[in-house]
RNA sequence: GCCCCCGUAGCUCAGCGGAUAGAGCAGGAGCCUUCUAAGCUCUUGGCCGCAGGUUCGAGUCCUGCCGGGGGCACCA
């Protein structure tokens, strides 16, 4: 194994020396090799304890054992028994030099594809057409963005697709007031939710204009081609707002990438008639329901997904089973994820499980809700404007750049327009770190001033790593990458550290967990701050071959740095 | 009422069944003639909500309780 991740190297290497000593096989993940905090030892293994019990041997006898059967003197120092059976691994610096400078020029730096890609279906981000995007979206965005990035680096195959909601009965009332307003090249609906309101205050207050709401909803689900013809208008319209936010924000989704809830339109009534042949729904008040078992009400009742409605509608349940069913049979995805707030899991659970009944999950499937908490303001509740509206997206990553703009004027010596630029890259920065640094299924705490520091966990804080690895690079002309030295412990933490990143993005991407990433590369540009901080690259005093060592590790930094951030969605300007 | 999630330092948060529970902020003490001080070093601060249980070992797993949030039939 020439790369990858450190740990299941050693536990390989302890099962090697398991099966050897005492005949016992065990996985390399079994042999439960943890990254130690302890001076002076590197990682542990924890797996004599456990093990010693199963086969009835003393806990030390079998860390013993292992120790005097490990084949691992290219890579290790002579490992030692501690406490209770712990075997405490110290990695030898040359063996450490080796891996590391294997890593200069590497563009995977030292990560291996997956050994079994997957196709993966990511819904993320789903705005309504005909409304502006706010700070509910932000988090799926955010996170699916960047659940996105981490699949494709793992090797999977990823469609993300955004499931506009760009149907139902409210585009009665909008496409009236598009045909009130005339939707020549400028009209009204470049601000979203004005339009909207307007069609709203409009369906109250005129009898007239609300029955002519109703009639064209109507011509709508009917196809009439001149009603069409107006919604896609909206739609378009919508999708230009969108894709701004997305262009500012840096997320990948693309127009292409739309698979509105009309989409499905199509596959509806055969999702009803697949359900009804299996023998699933049952007519319940007047409504085609499925009752998934084990989901009951408040009366203890079992509690229906409604796939069609008493007015022989359809809801978002027969939209998002015609979903799994159509990425599942249509598309062939092994895998389908959706990002979406944690209050809709039971709805999810329910979708799933009716799903696996009507057989369009089946073992060779996963369905996986990745659910997200709500984001909060600073008194604890759900963050709103002083009005008590949602805030807008747009609003708030103005703020954002605007207030990284103030910084970056404060410090930065470059010229205006690349200030703007580092500015934008620092605020959208601080939103998406702030958001992806928190474990996603918690509420978080929105705080500018937190987001926003100049010091501590935040994004600036990588940037600024980085940025000062990119400014020694460029000092040292055309740097020579020598060979990788331990001259120094701050020197050796990090080599420690750089072939650690293997291991956080496994733990990201298994666990859908970006915040496993960023902290990680709060971890290294920490570890690289105190080695710049002690280990002097540059200065004339420094021997050549050492210069030459400390600039491949300042490059290998900033390319984990740079990955990192990118697999974040975060951009790393080379200056601040 | 039932179900789900969360309670870890003053604040915001990490923590994979393993050793003395870690960061950041805030508080205290230092460090810029030297590669970007948006930085670094040292330091104060914890009955991990409470009570049981499982385990050689529990912040982590199980049960109960207390507190907070969310969900529970035609909105999505």
């Amino acid at each position: 194994m020439a790369h990858g991740d450190v740990g299941l190297e050693l536990g390989a290497r302890v099962a090697g020396a398991l099966r050897r000593g005492l005949g016992l096989e065990i996985t390399p993940a079994e042999a439960v090799i943890r990254p130690s905090t302890r001076e002076g030892v590197d990682y542990q293994c924890n797996a004599a304890m456990s093990l010693a019990k199963k086969i009835g041997k003393a806990p030390r006898e079998v860390a013993e054992a292992i120790v005097a059967h490990l084949d691992s003197a290219d890579l290790l120092e002579v490992p030692e028994v501690a406490g209770p059976g712990f075997i405490n691994l110290r990695l030898r610096d040359e063996w450490l030099a080796g891996r590391v400078g294997a890593l200069v020029g590497d563009t995977r730096l030292g990560v291996a594809p997956v050994e079994q890609p997957r196709r993966f279906a990511l819904d993320y981000s789903s705005p309504n057409v005909a409304k502006e995007m706010h700070i509910g979206h932000l988090r799926s965005t955010i996170i699916g963005d960047a659940l996105l990035r981490l699949l494709r680096f793992a090797g999977h195959e990823v469609v993300p697709h955004n499931h506009l909601g760009d149907w139902g009965t409210p585009f009665g009332m909008l496409i009236e007031h598009l045909v009130d307003e005339g939707h020549g090249a400028d009209s009204g609906i470049s601000d979203l939710n004005r339009f909207y309101q307007q069609a709203r205050a409009k369906f109250d207050a005129d009898p007239t204009f609300a029955d002519r709401a109703r009639a064209r909803v109507v011509a709508l689900q009917g196809g009439d081609e001149g009603t069409l013809t107006l919604w896609r208008a909206l739609v378009e319209e919508s999708t230009r707002h969108f894709q701004q936010a997305y262009e500012l924000l840096g997320i990948l989704l693309t127009p292409g990438d739309v698979y509105g809830e009309s989409f499905y339109n199509p596959y509806l009534d055969t999702v009803i008639d697949e359900l009804t042949a299996k023998g699933l729904t049952e007519i319940s008040d007047g409504a085609v329901c499925v009752f998934p078992p084990g989901f009951t009400n408040r009366e203890a009742e079992p509690l229906p997904l409604i796939v069609r409605k008493s007015d022989g509608g359809y809801g978002y349940a027969a939209t998002d089973m015609a979903t799994v069913r159509y990425w599942v049979t249509e598309r062939g995805m092994t895998d389908l994820l959706y990002v979406v707030g944690t209050p809709q899991a039971q709805h999810f659970a329910m979708i799933f499980a009716a799903s696996r009944q009507a057989g369009y999950l089946t073992e060779a499937q996963t369905s996986v809700h990745i659910g997200f908490g709500t984001i909060l303001g600073e008194d604890g509740k759900t963050i709103r404007t002083r009005s008590g509206e949602s805030v807008k997206l747009a609003d708030l990553l103005a703020e954002a750049v605007e207030q990284a703009a103030k910084t970056v004027a404060e410090r930065s010596s470059l010229d205006s327009d690349r200030q703007a630029e580092v500015a934008r890259a620092v605020g959208i920065g601080a939103v998406k770190y702030a958001d992806l640094s928190n474990d996603r299924e918690k509420d978080y705490v929105f705080t500018w001033s937190r987001m926003m520091a100049k010091e501590g966990n935040t994004s600036v804080y990588l940037q600024y790593a980085n940025a000062r690895c990119q400014s020694v690079l460029r000092k040292a002309g055309t740097p020579r990458f020598g060979e990788v030295l331990v001259t120094d412990p701050a020197e050796r933490a990090l080599l420690v550290r750089l072939l650690q990143l293997p291991a956080a993005i496994t733990a990201a991407v298994e666990g859908y967990a970006p915040h496993k990433l960023t902290g990680y590369l709060y971890d290294l540009a920490s570890t690289f701050t105190t080695f710049y901080d002690s280990c002097p690259i540059l200065r004339p005093d420094v021997p050549d071959e050492v210069r030459a060592s400390r600039l491949a590790l300042t490059k290998v930094t900033s390319d984990v740095l740079v990955l990192g951030l990118d697999l974040l969605g975060i951009e790393a300007p080379a200056e601040l």
